[in-house]
DNA sequence: GTCTATAGCCTGATAGAC
DNA sequence: GTCTATCAGGCTATAGAC
């Protein structure tokens, strides 16, 4: 059982994790530092470790409080609804993550193009649960002739990869874009690839 | 004018490159040590920087000595084939490239993720132009009807991130699909998908 | 060209006063 | 609970012998 939390604890333990988010997400565990987080977290450094005992754990932290937000979009996936519906409103979902998420995106995807370290274990698990037990609803909607006959993992992996991208490349987007506002056009492009792909009729 | 090298320095200029690719697209630049590097091109840390002169010399080597490889496969995109061809061609070729170089894509990853500090100059010049010409080919293609309109620029960024993804995320999709070898299916999901966003019959 | 040794900096974490 | 001061280890880069 966790100790009570003052309101103070709560309010620096919370202002440690934001700011922690900040910088993770912007250079990564190796090169992020505590000074950087304390700074941001308006604290000093040792009484930030009095919060968190080690830079690691305050990753641990942020990423395992993470993935349950993460996960939840793909979990909402209704077997009883309209299947195109359904995976529509997931992608939807989605990529609305992207928009309003971008560093929790960007600390998964540090993570996991590095071997994900630390998190490997809850995606060979969790993860992986998951991911297969909507894998058998979208490959029975197939079969069901309810929507396209497709490999249910990798159209999970390319909703993943498409909505993500708006928030992980997002320099390289601006970069080639200019001041046109990715998240304009790109709801409606990923909505029309995934009805094309997916349409019965 | 370059001064010639000797058998010796080309041989261990080269070993350098590839062991920094190695441990760079898993660490990133700060994870990453020049020692790690070192041994792993079977040098001593000082001699390695008789070769190069800092850490960072490495990197920026690596980055831009790659760029042009990256962005070779839609170079080749030709105003004269037949457009739909054309575009799968490209995909193909793109996502070939994630099999057989998953570092280099990963050393792109780690970079862009982290907001491109060392190669944003050249995103938005090289990148960008090439990008410009080849959206304003698509965008007539697709007017003269002969692939669906669709947005050329997201279009390309959802090229970019199906093919990537099975190398920068390599390590979650394995995760998830345990043995199975996901390029066993991958091209033809891909195809499929975009055949069925472009064509216009 | 390659090595051993080391300077000098940065950073994670702790000690101890208040 | 929060601070100043500091330690200890790891890292980049250089010095200097061979």
């Amino acid at each position: 059982m966790p100790a009570p939390q003052t309101r103070i604890q709560q309010k620096n333990r919370a202002a440690i994790l934001e700011a922690a988010l900040d910088v993770f997400s912007a250079h990564g565990f190796r090169g992020a530092t505590i000074d950087q987080i304390a700074i941001a977290a308006g604290l000093s450094k040792p009484n930030l470790l009095y919060y968190f005992t080690s830079k690691e754990a305050i990753h641990t932290a942020l990423l395992s409080g993470l993935l349950e937000t993460w996960l939840a979009p793909l979990k909402g996936m209704d077997p009883n609804g309209d299947p195109l519906a359904e995976i529509l409103a997931y992608v939807a979902r989605k990529l609305q993550m992207s928009r309003d998420y971008p560093r929790e995106s960007r600390l998964f995807a540090n993570e996991i193009v590095q071997g994900a370290p630390r998190i490997y274990l809850a995606l060979s698990t969790d993860l992986k649960d998951l991911v297969d037990d909507k894998a058998g609803l979208i490959r029975n909607w197939g079969e069901q002739g309810k929507i396209a006959l497709v490999h249910p993992y990798h159209l999970l992996f390319s909703i993943w990869s498409l909505t993500q991208h708006y928030a992980d490349f997002d320099v390289q987007i601006r970069a080639v874009m200019g001041d046109e506002d990715p998240f304009e056009a790109a709801p409606e492009f990923i909505e029309t690839l995934y009805r094309k792909l997916l349409s019965v009729s």
